[in-house]
DNA sequence: ACACGGTGCTTTACCCGTAACGTAACGCAA
DNA sequence: TTGCGTTACGTTACGGGTAAAGCACCGTGT
């Protein structure tokens, strides 16, 4: 292996001109197809760009100030979360279709590491920001405003968001599956998720879960959240605690599908029919779900549509079209089959 | 809504040593915390900067050529599959702790789209690339070599590796499970996995696994290579259309985890007991596997570990320390319960 | 008295591509 | 021939930071 390759002979655009003869600009002029030369000298031109391997170097005009970058900021909590992932595939794909790049922040769910993560993010100059979560830090709320470019806060909906606002009504979600299961006659019910940040979108699930419980006259006897990614496994142990306090339990409300088919795994394991005796709901309505002989009662959500959409805006305002500056994505509820019947 | 923010009234440094009555090269060089300044002016600059919330622009030492960004390209293939997931999100964790962004570009496992991604993302100056598979198009080596960056090849293990190179043997991980398979007594095997391209990792397990089944005397009897991502419901659908074809296969090898438990679901929901009826094998050792009573016959690989490696990789060269140019990360066959004891 | 070195600052030049402007050479009509 | 437009270029300036060099001014030694 060559281990000086370091030795990085650039190509610039005024060695690629002087190998031409000719000057910087009409270089310049032939690379971008603008016109105002002659067919001889764009020959002469572009023989020397491809035996010199020459690559315009994109930063120069951004300097300039006569142009916009093509990055764009992501701010992701975790990729160990399914979701997630889902979320950033759908914005990649959307800002890689229009020429923009994704450059990936995440942020272990803290606002510190979301804070320093923007600090250096605007420093290479983005042409936008999109954010995870609808709180940050005083700092980043600083910087941000500072920067002034176009940021869409994702995952949340959001009633005064910095600039535009891709999501769904976290809250709403978890009272409509609240009241789905009150509904159903549950009265006792346990809750099992990971994160103790009270302010993202998985409490606000769970606010809305707890008030529609209350409403309708159940209680959410106890709820366990779990330092931990929200996956398969922190689902089955949660479970495991959770029936091992003691707590008289008829339905458990998970953070996502994923930790809701670990509970579900905990209570077959140790002999617990589902949902006969006791319920089990997700949210998320993930890809786990479609080879389950139990389809497990969830919300649906439109994942990967949720960070097109949010790629789209930000892509439509960099742009300068309109766009609406808010942006409910939605979501459904999935009955399954691990909760009883009407 | 202020949708006007748009007008960046970007603070740049002469304007911040203009307001502190210096030079744009003293305002520098207390940025920079270099010394050459008295206390009296450091504080006079520290006011402006503060006041007018300056950050520095990094795009301008680069552009001068006295530094190297702090961009790292990274090409993943998609990350609808969770393997890929993880090895990103090992990745970003390294590379962010050593001050270093991570340049997205999903390939959706083409040549195409890799090839294009690396020239934009070329066209930005990062510091070095990170590449997910060994093959890449013609003109993607041509724009590498010219580049002459740090590149490290992910994934797969590679005797000629660009630059430096991070992976596993996949080959000899499915002649592994191949040889442990038949030594269990299996004779007649089927295959589902995703994807027709030749030159990718799962490609060379299957080949691995198919040598060591002729090896030993035994018949890879079918093999299924779906047009989808590497999930549940492919493998649940993919083991379907091969049962019903009439194939006569006592084990399936699936390309991994996810696709394997969703084959799991289907031969369990149309009656077949594993391992009594059928053997069911995957790859990579997923998060799914913890949560199940049956834990699947997999091939544990250090998914997160592979990432961070191949960052530190990376990283090391960047800040021109030695590094070792190939680094095997290695693998480990788990014997799990959904195939028959010796 | 003058050389000398250090401190604390300023000035100049540079990186790369492009906008804005300048200009030489030519064609064509009055 | 003059006047004007067009074509095909070249020249200059710019942007944000930093390296390198320049330069006052001070204190100290001889």
């Amino acid at each position: 292996m060559d281990n000086n390759v370091s030795k990085t002979n650039k190509v610039s655009l005024s060695i690629v001109a002087e190998a031409a003869g000719v000057s910087k600009m009409t270089a310049s002029r032939v690379m971008r197809g603008e016109g105002g030369y002659s067919e001889k000298t764009r020959e002469k031109v572009m023989a020397q760009v491809d035996a010199l391997g020459y690559l315009p170097n994109r930063l120069a005009p951004l300097l300039a100030g006569d142009t916009t970058s093509t990055f764009v900021g992501v701010s992701i909590p975790d990729l160990g979360n399914e979701v997630f992932a889902q979320v950033l595939e759908g914005i990649d794909q959307k800002l890689g279709s229009h020429g923009y790049q994704t450059v990936l922040g995440l942020t272990q769910h803290t606002l510190e590491k979301e804070e320093s993560w923007i600090e250096t993010v605007l420093s290479w100059q983005p042409a936008g920001l999109i954010l995870t979560g609808r709180s940050h830090s005083r700092r980043a709320l600083d910087l941000l405003m500072n920067a002034g470019l176009p940021i869409v806060e994702i995952w949340d909906l959001n009633s005064s968001p910095l600039d535009m606002n891709v999501g769904l009504a976290h809250f709403d979600s978890g009272y409509e599956m609240g009241r789905y299961l009150v509904r159903l006659g549950y009265k006792a019910f346990g809750y099992v998720g990971t994160s103790h940040d009270t302010a993202n979108a998985a409490s606000r699930r769970l606010e809305g879960f707890s008030k529609a419980v209350s409403d309708g006259g159940g209680t959410l006897v106890r709820q366990f959240c779990l330092h931990d990614t929200a996956n398969f496994y922190p689902g089955f142990y949660g479970t495991e605690q959770l029936l091992a306090s003691g707590a008289k339990v008829e339905c458990i409300y998970f953070q996502n599908d994923s930790m809701a088919f670990g509970g579900f795994q905990y209570c077959e394991r140790i002999g617990l029919s589902i949902p006969r005796d006791i319920g089990i709901a997700g949210w998320g309505d993930m890809p786990i779900s479609s080879v389950l002989r139990k389809r497990l009662t969830s919300i649906h959500v439109p994942h990967l549509k949720l960070g097109q959409a949010a790629a789209e805006a930000m892509v439509s305002r960099l742009k300068g079209e309109a766009v609406i500056d808010s942006r409910d994505i939605g979501f459904s509820l999935v009955p399954g089959q691990t909760v009883r019947e009407l």
